[in-house]
DNA sequence: AAAACCATCAGT
DNA sequence: CTGATGGTTTTC
């Protein structure tokens, strides 16, 4: 159907599962100039004023009524270009959500007097492409001249554990990028947090010359934030680097994407549709067939998640990988010692390992995160301690009276004279003693020796050559300016006996990552796990054989029906609602369900949870089946919240 | 929130 | 058969 009138299609930004297509409006004629694809529109969509994107200018139109004319282009800006619609629309096909959520993960706000402010040029100049990096690996340089050339190369980056100064991630990820340019095109480089983002952007700011690469940060303020979106979307710099939404970033004629540490859990997305970084760079890597070829991806780090080693083991990516004695050779000195069941916090060989290291510099003690902490123990039998009314795990606070009192996680009853159901006992094992105290401990078992407390709210950035006892929670390790001399890690058992899926993934990760900042063997850095040496993650890290631990894992995950091998997919809500929902499911689905279960409610409301589970080739007809139904409750106005998950962080 | 749609029915 | 009515569906 044709029309003469000026026509604009819009993605409008409306929350409902059934309106999750694209609306098409007339443009009046004083609009014409501005309205520009990509640019953002106010419209007036069933009698409501509604904020929206122009993704394209058509010829004519199927809608057989009126069009309604724009209200307004807010701005002629296009900040949203055709590459980040399809990627936009992927990855809400992918995780049964809607354009509008997933545009607004994308798109930076609007900041209006950062964009009529006038913005140079930014050049991208080329320094010489350093050594080391990716070039020390042969497999790493000829992925390097294949992006060079412009191809779209896939690879994972085993990166060898052991302190090399610069010559770390950030070598290689400025290689990579440098490639990328040198092919014409752009890039884009995914870190985990705030610190990582500030090191690769000074690492690419000299390597290519200061002010042509962006940031983008959701910390950064709106002002900055956006001034840097500009950047990109006006094709004035070809350079990003930032978190988890910069895979999103409008950089034009995208060459590569770079993700650094990609089973870190700040790529899982918190917001609805919960995409992860790492599934979002790979289905822009991929492209569409016929609209757009894709472009290179790099996956860089110490650890190998299940996920990318499934991708490796279908070929989807390259290893990119030093021999396994260079990387031996590389790694510190590494050992365990069985956790010792009495009072004392440490054993005597993790002593001997922090007091030889504080000789020589630095040393690094790495403690479970408090927010890992499993359930409280019986301190003789080592039962866990669940709370007498609903069998949640509890955790211990300290009462008014000074006393301990043990507090529900779950239904958040508190409870006090607590007795061991199984022995009688009356004494609580603290699993965790959090990384205040042992502080506190090592400062006083190592009196002299200045004491650093970085985690949660206080992480320290950096430390010097100097001697000193670094504690730290993992991710907030200060960033050595030597290396440390030496690193223990306390409560591996602990960190192991979670009851996750991946708890020896990410321990494995974790230690992985602290190795890193640890010298080498020949300058005599040494590394002491204080844990099970029988665990396979303890053996992971000790050989430092990440391969050979996630080929395991993914293994045992495959024999399982376990993610990545299988597709899950998560709904929870009020039982009426998710009644509701499962029924307007069409039937049959591919795969199984299970539940509804009773999930942990954070406001008293009753909750259930339901799971369905299926082959990845099936994954399109489960998810577009979920979300079909979400669009019939949706239009049927159906009462009650489902929040759906697909890939869900913890299967329970 | 408004408009369009649609089934039903009283008044011819 | 027509037009008024009120609830349902659509929404450009």
């Amino acid at each position: 159907m044709s029309d003469g009138a000026a026509l604009a299609r819009v993605a409008v930004d409306l929350p409902l599962p059934h309106l999750d297509r694209f609306f098409d409006y007339s443009v009046p004629e004083p609009m014409e100039a501005d309205a520009a694809v990509g640019s953002r529109v106010r419209v007036r969509f069933a009698g409501r004023a509604c904020n929206g994107f122009i993704i394209e200018r058509p010829t004519s139109t199927e809608v057989t009524g009126r069009l309604s004319p724009l209200t307004k282009v807010v701005s002629p800006e296009p900040v949203l270009l055709p590459d980040q619609v399809r990627l936009i629309r992927a990855v809400a096909d992918h995780y049964a959500g809607t354009f509008a959520d997933v545009a607004r993960l994308a798109v930076a706000p609007r900041h209006a007097a950062t964009e009529s402010g006038a913005s140079a040029v930014w050049p991208a100049p080329m320094g010489a492409m350093p050594p080391g990096g990716l070039r020390a690996i042969p497999a790493g340089e000829s992925w390097l001249h294949g992006v060079q050339s412009g191809r779209p190369l896939r690879g994972f980056w085993a990166v060898a554990p052991g302190w090399r100064g610069d010559d770390d991630w950030r070598r290689g990820v400025v290689q990579a990028v440098q490639a990328a340019l040198l092919a014409g095109k752009g890039a884009i480089v995914v870190v985990p947090d705030a610190a990582a983002m500030q090191a690769g952007f000074l690492a690419l700011s000299r390597a290519l010359g200061d002010g042509c690469v962006a940031r983008l940060h959701a910390q950064m303020g709106p002002a900055r934030r956006y001034h840097d979106y500009l950047a990109l979307s006006r094709g004035q710099s070809r350079v990003v680097v930032g978190t988890r939404s910069a895979v999103f970033a409008p950089v034009h004629n995208l060459g590569l994407i770079v993700l650094v540490d990609d089973g870190n859990d700040a790529y899982a997305e918190p917001r609805a549709p919960y995409p992860h970084t790492r599934t979002v760079a790979a289905l822009r890597a991929s492209g569409t067939p016929g609209e757009n070829d894709g472009c290179a991806l790099l996956l860089a780090g110490s650890a190998r998640s299940c996920e990318a080693q499934r991708w490796v083991e279908r070929g989807w990516l390259g290893v990119i990988e030093d021999e396994p004695k260079v990387r031996r050779a590389s790694s510190p000195a590494m050992r365990s010692v069985p956790e010792v069941a009495s009072a004392a916090h440490l054993p005597v060989e993790a002593a001997q390992t922090i007091r030889a290291g504080l000789s020589a510099g630095p040393v690094l003690v790495q403690v479970p995160r408090a927010g890992y902490l499993v359930a409280l123990a019986c301190q003789k039998c080592r039962t866990p301690v669940r709370c007498p009314v609903c069998n949640g795990p509890v955790a211990a606070e300290k009462g008014g009276d000074g006393g301990r009192r043990l507090v529900c996680r779950w239904c958040g009853r508190t409870s006090v004279g607590w007795r061991c159901a199984v022995c009688g006992g009356t004494t609580l094992r603290a699993p965790v003693i959090g990384s205040g105290r042992t502080a506190e401990e090592l400062g006083r078992a190592f009196p002299g020796f200045r004491v650093i407390d970085s985690s949660g709210d206080h992480i320290v950035e950096s430390v010097s050559e100097q001697p000193a006892l670094v504690v730290a929670t993992p991710g907030a390790e200060p960033f050595p300016a030597a290396g440390y001399a030496a690193a223990v890690f306390l409560d591996a058992d602990l960190m192991l006996s979670r009851a996750d899926m991946r708890s020896g993934e990410e321990a494995v990760r974790r230690w992985l990552n602290a190795v890193s900042l640890v010298r080498q063997g020949q300058q005599g850095g040494t590394v002491c796990i204080v844990g099970d040496a029988h665990a396979p993650a303890v053996q992971a890290v000790l050989r430092a054989d990440a391969a050979g631990f996630a080929t395991r894992e993914l293994a045992d995950r495959t024999a399982a029906g376990l993610p990545p091998a299988t597709l899950f997919v998560e709904a929870t809500g009020d039982p009426a609602a998710l009644g509701d929902f499962a029924a307007a499911l069409e039937t049959p689905l591919p795969g199984d369900s299970f539940g509804p279960v009773e999930a942990a409610s954070t406001d008293g409301q009753p909750r259930q949870r339901m799971l369905w589970r299926c082959d990845l080739v099936d994954a399109p007809a489960l998810v577009g089946a979920i979300k079909a139904a979400m669009a019939r409750r949706s239009a049927a106005k159906a009462p009650g919240v489902v929040r759906v998950q697909v890939d869900p962080d913890e299967m329970g």
